[in-house]
DNA sequence: CGCGAAATTGACAAGGGTCAATACCGGTGG
DNA sequence: CCACCGGTATTGACCCTTGTCAATTTCGCG
């Protein structure tokens, strides 16, 4: 494929760029090197912690990220404090509203988080001059719609165990760092806390609590040390998705 | 095919276009004139009566639409019959899961509907020649996921006295017919049966009801005639949203 | 007018929320 | 290495909102 020669014989990917995912399954995957080169120049890297606040709900958008490592939380919230977790974004993610005047969520730091910021002139540039690259981001934009639908599913339909469940599927999907392709199980850390899980999923900590100890004590998972998650059959785990 | 007249001066949009929504807020609007003729003679009007099914979950995606008249819902279901309402779309929205190979959700009537259907290869060629059009569908994709995030914080976090105002409340700004733009209060049917309603907030048809009965008894709405509904103050209405 | 479907209403049960007490983890300093 | 501390998670008791089941009532339509 013509993509991965002129990645193999290009030696001018900025140097950054070259161990980015973003390069290869992200936004970047469609940019030429010429591209890339002007558009590095202009993209700086920041690192968060966790609870950092990488985007204020409306505030005015200057600039756009690409995720590099951590997961982000999207939340939106009600006014009496109420707050629901709208998607998760994992790298190589694309972060921010595109062709907006003001961001519609919050996004969060769960974890410690990498980004890739870009000035939002920058990118708009690029997307009116490249159609492929705007033709990547409605790929991610319509993968995102799709998510979302489904999670409507599960916040709508969905019992609390099997919310709880549901989630430790995504997780394991998402978060297990080296798992091989036919893996019959999943091992990772829960990169959110669990009142991150209950206001992603629509439910009070106490509950997502007490569904993880039933999960525990029905032997679909184990958990060691607070964060860290085992799953030794995930076909057992998404049976109980609903 | 004969000699066709193609100087400047024929410039005539197809009769069937002319007075269609899409031609001027939908994506048609993007086109040229010479690009809708050659689009329209690749289209067919088609209509259908509520519960008809557009969609089918899991399909293979042939076509997409345009939505000229009426109410779509689209929704996923669980196994066991569950089944929740993921999206409504409007004249003149855009139906149809892009670059996809077959669809997430069922899309059905919930009125009388009336679309205009595009053959998937007329549309997919179209948008890699005219990249504006690409665009106006992100700008929708990108509303439909805005949409779909204000609403899973309703599924997550309302009560079920807020979720039936917030539907109230997002029919009445979609379907009154003849609203003037300062009017405080709305006239409207509803679109949707009870049980629609139900599946569209993660709800019973009898928890609907009660939440519907309450709303009346507050003055917040009047209900005549079984869907036909009258917001005297939308502010009032928009208040009991949470 | 009368029928079937849709909607309302009521009585009751249960899933999940609330409040409060306890246990646990991870880090700090003795 | 252990004791202590603050934040996080778990567990328990109780209650409220919403779901369930069933009986009417109303609507739409022939």
């Amino acid at each position: 494929m013509s993509e991965k020669r002129r990645d193999v014989h290009n030696s001018d990917v900025p140097i950054l760029c070259r161990s980015c995912e973003a390069r290869h399954k992200g936004m970047c995957g469609v940019l030429e090197p010429e591209e890339l080169v002007a558009l590095a120049r202009r993209t700086h890297k920041t690192r968060h912690e966790p609870g950092a606040e990488l985007i204020g709900e409306s505030t005015e958008i200057r600039s756009y990220a690409n995720v590099m490592r951590g997961v982000v939380k999207l939340t939106k919230g009600l006014e009496d404090g109420r707050q629901q977790v709208v998607g998760l974004q994992f790298a190589p993610d694309f972060l921010g509203r595109l062709f907006g005047d003001e961001s519609q969520t919050t996004a969060l730091a769960a974890s410690d988080v990498d980004l890739c910021v870009v000035p939002r002139g920058a990118l708009e540039q690029l997307i009116a001059e490249n159609p492929a690259l705007e033709h990547r981001l409605m790929q991610q934009t319509l993968r995102e719609l799709d998510e979302a639908r489904d999670w409507m599913v599960t916040l709508g339909r969905k019992t609390a165990q099997e919310k709880v469940a549901s989630f430790l599927h995504l997780i394991a999907l998402h978060a297990d760092p080296h798992r091989p392709d036919g893996a019959l199980g999943a091992v990772f850390d829960l990169p959110l806390s669990r009142a991150d899980i209950a206001d992603f999923l629509g439910l009070t900590i106490e509950t997502v609590s007490r569904q993880m100890t039933k999960l525990r004590q029905a032997g679909v998972i184990t958990i060691t040390a607070n964060r860290h998650v085992e799953v030794p059959n995930l076909r057992r785990l998404a049976d109980m998705c609903g």
